[in-house]
DNA sequence: TTTTAGACTGACTAATCAGTCAGTACTTGT
DNA sequence: ACAAGTACTGACTGATTAGTCAGTCTAAAA
């Protein structure tokens, strides 16, 4: 395996997530995925079996991509506590989501969850990608009710509700909805009294 | 136009909501729609123009279908103060979701967000749908802060975080992520202390 | 009874689709 | 020098696609 042909596989896959995220799997032809790569549709399927292979390869990609977007994150970071670490979990979440867009474009697609459904590859991606990031946001949770920073709640629940706040503000931006910058301050604000506050 | 005319289109474009919603619009086929309503496929561009205008007939109808079922909601309840409003909407979001589930794929797949950057009554659709949404719920927090029993907050940068927030949880039950059911609770006190408290 | 108009269809088309296959170019180990 | 394997392509296929068109059927108005 030469250098020149793990790059061309990689430029196709790139392009993959590119159009797949931008235009949907079904309005993506292989055609066009060759055209953006000056390949042929011939070298395409030598490279990746069939089309859903290439869309279960794309995922993969953007699964590695966010896991090792994080991990990177947290290497050099250290958090004065729990609460802090939650707000800036939010930031580089919207931060990422704005830099690598079509890697939330593509998981926001209904494509993949419709494909989990009789997919078991596609079905753990999809699981494991979104447990790791639940995961960050309950370790932020833990971590605030052992520092005294967050108040006694439920860490998996809460964990979850804080995501799907985020991950709403994330479909409004990507989507061109609303602007999840002019929402960023008061996401902030509602996270810390959902997280300070007991009831 | 006979009664069964207007039936037969109606059943078109209802067969079309659930086709498109569930497949979405490109890997939907006229054909599809078609065997679906035992219609030709050329009587289908008899009643609507082409493809992407069907798509709009559709989207225009879960419009005022969720528009017209937010006035009956409110035409016949009353509700004790605004921060019970604003719970018993989310309430009622949710149940909506859950019955009308093809209504909220339609507006939560790609395909019309793109559509709406080139077609102007797309747009407006969308913009028509949301700021009728966002609106009942910033009507709750207005409310709930005359009456007391909301703190002195953003209204509307509030309603849009709130309404994020069950957005968020509509998605990950329509996309078979979580169960919208078990985070309910846990929904309904976030938006309680998002609401209760000022900061 | 005849006219007219709307609802509808079968048969068609040109384009595009995913995927195949036989064969070529290039590199690398022996 | 040669064999072998990897990367790649042009030319093809059968299926499916959105959309057209000429014409049929029905019912109501004249």
């Amino acid at each position: 395996m030469t250098k020149n042909n793990v790059s061309k596989k990689d430029e196709i896959l790139n392009a993959a997530i590119i159009l797949f995220a931008e235009q949907g799997f079904s309005n993506t032809s292989i055609t066009e995925v060759a055209k953006a790569t000056n390949a042929s549709t011939a070298n395409i399927f030598y490279h990746f079996k069939n089309k859903e292979e290439l869309f279960l390869a794309a995922l993969e990609n953007v699964k590695q991509g966010i896991i090792t977007r994080f991990d990177e994150y947290f290497r050099d970071r250290d958090f004065t506590n729990g609460l802090q670490m939650m707000e800036e979990i939010i930031s580089y979440y919207l931060y990422l989501a704005g830099s690598m867009e079509q890697w939330f474009l593509l998981l926001h697609s209904h494509y993949p969850y419709r494909l989990a459904l009789v997919n078991n590859v596609c079905r753990d991606h999809l699981e494991q990608t979104y447990n790791s990031l639940v995961e960050i946001f309950e370790q932020a949770v833990v971590r605030g009710k052992k520092d005294g920073s967050i108040a006694d709640v439920d860490s998996r629940k809460t964990a979850l509700v804080i995501f799907s706040m985020v991950e709403g503000v994330v479909r409004f931006k990507i989507y061109n909805l609303y602007d999840a910058g002019a929402l960023f301050n008061e996401l902030i604000k509602s996270c810390n009294k959902i997280l300070k506050y007991k009831e």
